[in-house]
DNA sequence: GCGTTGACTATTG
DNA sequence: TCAATAGCCAACG
C-alpha cells in the first residue's frame, strides 16, 4: 500500500508455512529489491506493527545462516525460538537451524 | 534531496 | 571454520 516493498514482504513472510523457516536475502530477493535488499527486509519487519505481527509469521525469517539476528538474551529472540520449537523446528547445538531440512525453498 | 541507520549477505584474510 | 570488511537497498529525519 504505502510502499509496496513493505507489503511485498509482509505478504512473502506471510507465504511462509509452518515448520518452514526462510532468510532474509530470499524475501529480498522475491520482494524484488535483490540479495543486497535484505536490510530493507530487517528494515520492514523491524518497523513491523504489533497487529501485523500476530498475521505475520516474522520469526519464520531468520540469517542465510538459519540463525536468529536477535540479541540472545533479546525477548524478541527469546519468543522466536520458542515459536519454531512449537512448529517443529530443531535447532542446532549452535544454536543454528538446519535449512537443508527446515529451509523454505 | 542528502546523510544516517539497519532484524543482511557475500567476499576476503 | 571463524572474524572482519565492503556493498547494496529502502525508509526516516
Amino acid at each position: 500500500m504505502s510502499s509496496g516493498f513493505f507489503e511485498r514482504v509482509y505478504r512473502l513472510v506471510s507465504q511462509v508455512p509452518a515448520g518452514r523457516v526462510t532468510s532474509y536475502g530470499a524475501i529480498a530477493r522475491e520482494a524484488g529489491g535483490g540479495a543486497a535488499a535484505a536490510r530493507s527486509v530487517g528494515w520492514a519487519l523491524r518497523a513491523l506493527p504489533i497487529d501485523r505481527a500476530e498475521r505475520v509469521p516474522w520469526w519464520r525469517v531468520v540469517s542465510a545462516k538459519g540463525e536468529i539476528r536477535f540479541a540472545p538474551n533479546s525477548p524478541e529472540a527469546e519468543a522466536q525460538r520458542a515459536r519454531l520449537e512449537a512448529e517443529g523446528i530443531r535447532f542446532e547445538t549452535t544454536g543454528r537451524i538446519d535449512l537443508a531440512r527446515f529451509g523454505w525453498p
